[in-house]
DNA sequence: TAGATTGTTAATCGATTAACAATC
DNA sequence: TAGATTGTTAATCGATTAACAATC
């Protein structure tokens, strides 16, 4: 049961995968699922499934496969702990960080908004998911008070290279970052998800013009 | 150049990433770059940004390295083609949908937008992207004229369902799927690019809650 | 007991990295 | 020519898949 460093991260990238399936069989009321018929669903194999379960100690029944429910509560734990959600702040309150906002803010993904910051002025004392919009220049005394840990970066490429140093110096761990720059490379010490959404586009392109 | 099947996917989703840097370089005036510069700054290593290149034929000249204007050209030429933008509709025209008809519209990308669906009378009439909002219902009509290649599903989960099989039927080729639904295991035959946001943000949170 | 299916070890496969010959 | 750096082949590494013993 978690041990630790004992999963990779195509491992890890896997594990909302099936919660999702799991949380679907759950709805369905189904009470027990093997690891083949998981593998079907996820579009890999049985082997897979064993070896990704096993990474953290192994959920099933031997002879009889997996409780729906006990596996879903198992990985879920794993996703999003015992409860306690991660303090976050988004910064930029564009068009993206509205999108972005409402993923947040669903406390099922284990997060809790606690601040959103921008520089229009023109947003300021708006709500965006719950809570007020702020000047950025703000965020250095509210995170000396609130100490949040996770930052999403909905801001263009330069903005977020202009706050990337901020981030580390105001004691973020993880950053959700939607910009077009990559921190990962720079500042190895934060746990940054990249979406690059453009280079996603991109890619999807190259498929399409080079399929035969 | 351009040898067919030889690229496998991690070097596909590479290639917007170098693109990115090489326009960087391009827009500081650099001439030319050697292949262990471009590793560091895309985190990986020599050898690797070497493979890459030569499984489209090689673009660097022995001894001196690569021409910055030369490499983002051909690697420009590999994801979007040569100019011609491919036709696409957006299906789903609310907050998220909203946040990625930006990205489709920037013709950097090698998309043209040309129709934007929606089941929200409220919505109708009204533009996203530079194109007039359509009622869903009107999609089949509107293929059949228009014949769009690629469909963007900003939707949710059981709508995705529901579309995916009309999808085929209409003849598009590629999605670029940001629903909660896993288009790729049912239709093999359609070339989806996923982006499932709510994977990413709870993958974060699970290496946040369990790193060392 | 026999059948089913996991947990786990071993084999395979593919991607990354290293090495080096070619050449500018 | 010597130094630098690519193109390309070979070695390594890690992830996926297969096999099978354990056990329900």
């Amino acid at each position: 049961m978690s041990v630790q460093g004992k999963a990779s991260l195509p491992v890890i990238k896997r594990l909302p995968k099936y919660y999702r399936y799991l949380a679907n069989l759950s709805a369905e009321g189904r009470d027990k699922v093997s690891s083949s018929e998981l593998a079907h669903m996820m579009g890999t194999t049985a082997s897979q499934v064993r070896q990704d379960f096993n990474c953290f100690g192994g959920f099933g029944q031997q002879g009889i496969g997996y409780k729906v429910e006990v596996l879903r509560t198992e990985i879920g734990k794993l996703l999003f702990g015992d409860g306690e959600l991660l303090p976050t702040v988004l910064i930029g309150a564009g068009r993206l960080g509205s999108a972005v906002s409402s993923f947040i803010c669903r406390d099922a993904n284990g997060y809790r908004l606690i601040g959103v910051f921008d520089i229009d002025p023109a947003l300021m004392g708006r709500e965006m998911g719950g809570v007020p919009i702020q000047p950025l220049e703000d965020l250095a005394a509210f995170c000396a008070e609130h100490q949040p840990q996770v930052a999403v970066l909905c801001v263009p490429r330069q903005s977020a290279i202009d706050l990337a140093g901020d981030l580390v110096k105001y004691g973020f761990t993880g950053v959700w970052n939607f910009s077009h720059y990559d921190l990962s490379v720079e500042y190895p010490g934060l746990t940054v998800e990249n979406v690059h959404l453009g280079d996603s586009l991109m890619s999807l392109g190259y498929r399409l013009r080079n399929k035969e």
